[in-house]
RNA sequence: GCCCAUGUAGCUCAGUGGUAGAGCACUCCCUUGGUAAGGGAGAGGUCGCCAGUUCAAUUCUGGUCAUGGGCUCCA
């Protein structure tokens, strides 16, 4: 007697060992068609997986998250089967299930190309409407070491090698291909209907950078065509956001060749960047923040001191001049110490908060630059607070409702925190350690957010606090950040003279909200696909006359919106209205001013939003009022 | 840094072993038009850079720089 009990409680029970395709069928013939894996006390198996004692039971269909997962980890199997039948002298290695598709990596004498792509996709086809069994067999270790050996298959060899011993070792084989792999998988390569390959990239073995370079093919998977459909528009829909494009069509900003991985920024992308330098300057000094501004260029001595010289100089600009060696600064904390050690300070001076929009630049390699999420010169909205160990958890508290303020106001809801802990190789004592770990876990206890624990992860001079918004795109990015520092203030010799007269080293916080500004201004003009907000937008709004004869009064118009601190541009030449209306859309600049002949006779303006809307007639006083409000709020 | 792809007019892109083309933008002319492209004419390119092969290279080959997609890295 066998107990199959189901997830909606009710049990079958049957006078034999039965598979996971016998319940799914005993269930019925839909259920029998859609069935790709099982999970039996927990654990996902194959459909053919025999299920000798009473045990829970849930069938996997093609619908559950689980069963799309499957059916991708076969469509890898399927790649894998296809490049060897096509290049049979390639050697397999993995073929993970990843966000939205699978990867395999390949070790082949040559590049993939392109052709071959296409081809590998169309054998991929042929063989899955082969409709081929896959079946599992359980092997001995040194058999399917010799196995796969003996095919020239030693990457193969080696996972096996570094597979524990406990662990059953399971092949999967469908035709004439024998893949090493956990499963599960669909019985039949004629389940997998819905893929295409998408990219080849380069990627190391095992993921070092000493080791071959393997050959990755990306491809993507789903139950119906569209899905996958829905899944390509999703890509296309991201692209057309790309910060890069916009930036080019809204004449934001421009990257050469000469100044790899730097930003030259135009007048509207300037006027943006201004907004939010501006917004977060009033911020700061709104809570007690000092701001300053620390030299670009600084002795090497000072990098030795640090510490950075050791452990970041190939990351490092380095002049020679005059006979010195300068190194031009990749962050900003060692001037912040500098500043704070001018003059004695007293335990009454703290804590104290440095802030700068520190200007840095780091080297990075050239294969990691990316438009302006990562870039060689960039600038933070840094601080340093320097402060006591018992006021840890305070600044922290204040921190991150500073933090959750700023983001709030820049149209993030979602935040994402993730608290990294005390890593293995760390400075500082376990008292130290254990205050501010606690002092971190507190003051994200009450600013009631949930977090993501990291244990380990923390730098080795203190434990960290990182946050990550979602764009409306449900994209993560992690910009804000909170390191404790036990090791820095030390090593640069700050220090304060505490209540009992001695002298004691401060404990420094490094935050940033923003994180790199470049960076954080890429991801808002992804955010709002260019169409920003109009406390944001460069040009809030342009005048526009219908013909000549109003050319006076839309300059008049222009310049009253002006006088108010507004950003309104006027455009009076000799173009057709919709022509003009065209023109600023495609700008998405927030509002459209139009005067005729009409409005200089009612004194009027009539006003066109960017959703394209009529807003009428209104005197410029009203407009005025408008912009007034909606900036407050700042949608 | 590593792998693959790409680099042609201001922008988006086509094209060829015999020194280049489109659309939009730009300039000029006509048009004075009421909520997403009025018409005409003109100007504009050392085909990323450096070598090599060739009678001849933007095209083929090598190198190099940059960009894009990944990998690695991000103290």
């Amino acid at each position: 007697m066998t107990v199959i009990r189901l997830p909606d409680g009710s049990e079958r029970v049957f006078d034999h060992p039965v598979t996971v395709f016998d319940v799914a069928s005993s269930i019925g013939p839909g259920l029998e068609r859609a069935a790709v894996a099982g999970k039996v006390n927990g654990k996902l198996v194959d459909l053919d997986n025999l299920i000798e004692n009473d045990s829970e039971l849930t069938i996997i269909t093609e619908k559950d998250a689980e069963g799309l997962e499957v059916i991708r980890h076969s469509s890898a199997h399927l790649l894998a089967h296809a490049v060897k039948e096509l290049f049979p002298d390639t050697q397999v290695t993995i073929g993970p299930v990843i966000e939205d598709g699978f990867y395999y990596d390949f070790s082949y004498k040559r590049p993939f190309t392109p052709e071959d792509l296409a081809a590998i996709e169309k054998r991929m086809l042929e063989i899955a409407k082969r409709n081929l069994k896959i079946e599992r067999k359980v092997w001995d270790r040194s058999e399917a070491i010799n196995f796969f050996k003996q095919q020239g298959e030693h990457y193969k060899a080696q996972i096996i090698e570094s597979i524990p011993g406990d662990e059953d070792l399971s092949l999967y084989s469908q035709g004439n291909f024998t893949d090493l792999c956990r499963g599960p998988h669909v019985p039949t390569t004629a389940k997998l209907k819905v893929f295409k390959l998408m990219k080849v990239a380069g990627a190391y073995w095992r993921g070092d950078s000493n080791n071959e370079m393997l050959q990755r093919i990306y491809g993507t998977a789903w139950l119906t065509k569209d899905d996958q459909k829905k899944y390509l528009h999703r890509l296309e829909e991201a692209e057309k956001r790309d910060h890069r494009k916009i930036g080019k069509q809204l004449n934001l900003f421009h990257i050469q060749e000469e100044a790899p991985g730097m930003i030259f920024w135009h007048p509207k992308g300037w006027a943006l960047w201004q907004q939010i330098e501006q917004y977060m300057r009033q911020v700061q000094n709104d809570n007690d923040y000092l701001e300053i501004r620390t030299p670009q260029v600084i002795d090497k001595e000072l990098w030795v001191q640090s510490g950075h010289w050791d452990n970041f100089r190939e990351n490092m600009f380095v002049t020679d001049t005059d006979e010195r060696s300068f190194a031009i600064k990749p962050m900003n904390c060692p001037g912040h110490v500098q500043v704070f050690k001018q003059g004695l300070k007293s335990y009454r001076d703290l804590p104290i908060r440095l802030a700068e929009f520190g200007s840095c630049h780091r080297n990075e390699a050239s294969g990691a630059l990316h438009g302006m999420m990562r870039v060689r010169a960039f600038t933070q909205d840094d601080a340093h607070i320097f402060c006591t160990e018992d006021q840890i958890q305070e600044e922290v508290v204040r921190f991150i409702h500073l933090l959750k303020g700023v983001y709030n106001d820049f149209g993030f809801k979602d935040l994402l925190v993730k608290l990294s802990t005390r890593p293995v190789k760390r400075v500082g004592t376990d008292a130290q350690w254990d205050k501010s770990e606690s002092a971190l876990e507190s003051a994200l206890m009450e600013a009631a957010l949930d977090w993501e624990l990291q244990p380990g992860e923390g730098a080795f001079y203190g434990p960290k606090i990182e946050f990550s918004l979602k764009d409306c795109i449900g994209r993560v990015w992690q910009c804000g950040t909170l390191q404790l520092d036990f090791s820095m203030p030390e090593r640069l010799g700050a220090e304060y003279v505490a209540e009992d007269n001695s002298r004691q080293v401060p404990v420094m916080l490094h935050r940033a909200i923003l994180g790199s500004l470049e960076r954080f201004i890429g991801i808002l003009i992804e955010n709002h696909a260019g169409a920003f907000p109009l406390w944001l937008a460069p040009t809030q709004a342009v005048v526009l006359n219908i013909s000549k004869n109003q050319i006076d009064y839309a300059q008049r118009v222009t310049e009253e919106l002006n006088s108010h601190g507004f950003r309104v541009s006027q455009d009076l030449r000799n173009e057709k209205i919709t022509y003009k209306i065209r023109e600023h859309s495609l700008q998405k600049l927030p509002y459209q001013i139009i005067v005729g002949d009409a409005e200089v006779s009612s004194k009027q303006i009539s006003v066109r939003s960017r959703s394209g809307q009529d807003l009428g007639q209104m005197p410029v006083t009203q407009l005025i009022e408008r912009f007034k409000e909606e900036i407050a709020i700042k949608i």
